[in-house]
DNA sequence: GTCTATACTTCGATAGAC
DNA sequence: GTCTATCGAAGTATAGAC
């Protein structure tokens, strides 16, 4: 007989809510603690490496040779990790999709910006995420907004100036069509596909050629 | 939040086995039984609805009504329980998938089974599954190549004998483009993203009308 | 300010009773 | 052919010692 699994306490049922939910908030550690640094770090390779669905505190701990309950004194829940994850990575592209975009070809900037593998393996992690936990959707769907706004606010430019010629077609429309391509192709990549893949490289190319000149 | 929980076992550690890795099989349910075609179903829904990650036996267990040990009884591993699903649904496709491109429009027909909600999501959710799942990637893979090749083999014989007019263009690149944003699309849309959204449709249909003729 | 001890829950999976 | 009893590992999270 013995132990059938009790029914335990109500238990707060960890309801899924960034930090804390408005009372006591437990203590965290420091913003610019070397550790906390190396979580995020330990945290983005495993989402790169394995999915978010493998990251776990237990996992994280171990990958950056800490405990599992630290892991949640710097991050209560695994939720304020991935959010941490994901401001990191969005400031640190900002950065670089603003310089990529100002020079001469936006269009071929904005393909090699997004073909990068790790680019778009961590977006797609994080729209997975954002399917998943509902809680932490909406601040990943509005950085991802706020990335496509910036996008299509310098193809629009180079298009009203004349740096570029889409003969018409809608700069939304294009923009969408290799944004989310780039994506596809990256996690097709990922998994071992390959059919069409330099075929779509060579008629993206194409058409970056035909819009921004040079071959 | 459920994520593998490997047996430690000493089982040869070349990775995870789908069902049994090579002595002494466990029984497992009759492949017509109707619980089992219900784990199927409840397994399919969880996946679309949480995502891959909210698989477990003893939720996919609740939500059908039985015990967990029954599920593991029809399903040695969640490996096993994966790999019908994508079976099962893959074959449901290929029907299909045969009816829809053998029409006039077969490009048109493409996009539109693509952007089929259910259709995308799944795929999506398998791609992330094999990123996680090493063990049933190739299974993974293999199938969704298999459905490339089919959609290939119709564009080209459309391609051939006039039906359709790429201008030139590749159609493998068409293909591929046409899959992953599609995909792309519904993944977006689900987490609420909308900018550009409208013009890719847009755009595709005019590149449709362009190809296969008619508005 | 940082980390350890530890609670409690849920996981995948198995053995063997019905 | 189906389900109960139960295991041991791994999961998130908290309290309180340094």
């Amino acid at each position: 007989m013995a132990v059938a699994n009790q029914p335990k306490k109500p238990q707060a049922k960890s309801g899924r809510k960034l930090s804390d939910a408005g009372g006591t908030r437990r203590r965290t550690g420091s913003e610019d603690s070397k550790t906390r640094a190396t979580l995020i770090d330990v945290t983005e390779r495993l989402m790169l490496r394995d999915g978010y669905a493998a990251v776990t505190s237990r996992r994280v701990a171990v990958e950056a040779g800490v405990t599992a309950p630290l892991v949640h004194y710097y991050f209560p829940s695994l939720d304020d990790l991935f959010v941490a994850v994901l401001r990191r990575r969005a400031e640190q592209q900002v950065v670089r999709q603003a310089r990529l975009l100002a020079g001469e070809e936006p269009l071929r900037a904005l393909w090699a910006f997004n073909t990068d593998r790790k680019s778009a393996r961590f977006l797609t992690e994080f729209i997975g995420l954002a399917n998943h936990r509902k809680s932490i959707r909406g601040e990943i769907s509005a950085y991802a907004e706020r990335f496509r706004a910036i996008e299509l606010a310098a193809i629009e430019a180079a298009v009203a100036d004349g740096r570029i010629d889409l003969g018409g077609l809608s700069p939304a429309g294009i923009l969408v069509l290799l944004s989310t391509s780039s994506r596809g192709l990256v996690n097709e990549e990922a998994i071992g596909m390959s059919t069409g893949h330099e075929e779509v490289h060579a008629l993206v190319e194409q058409l970056l050629a035909r819009a921004e000149g040079r071959t």
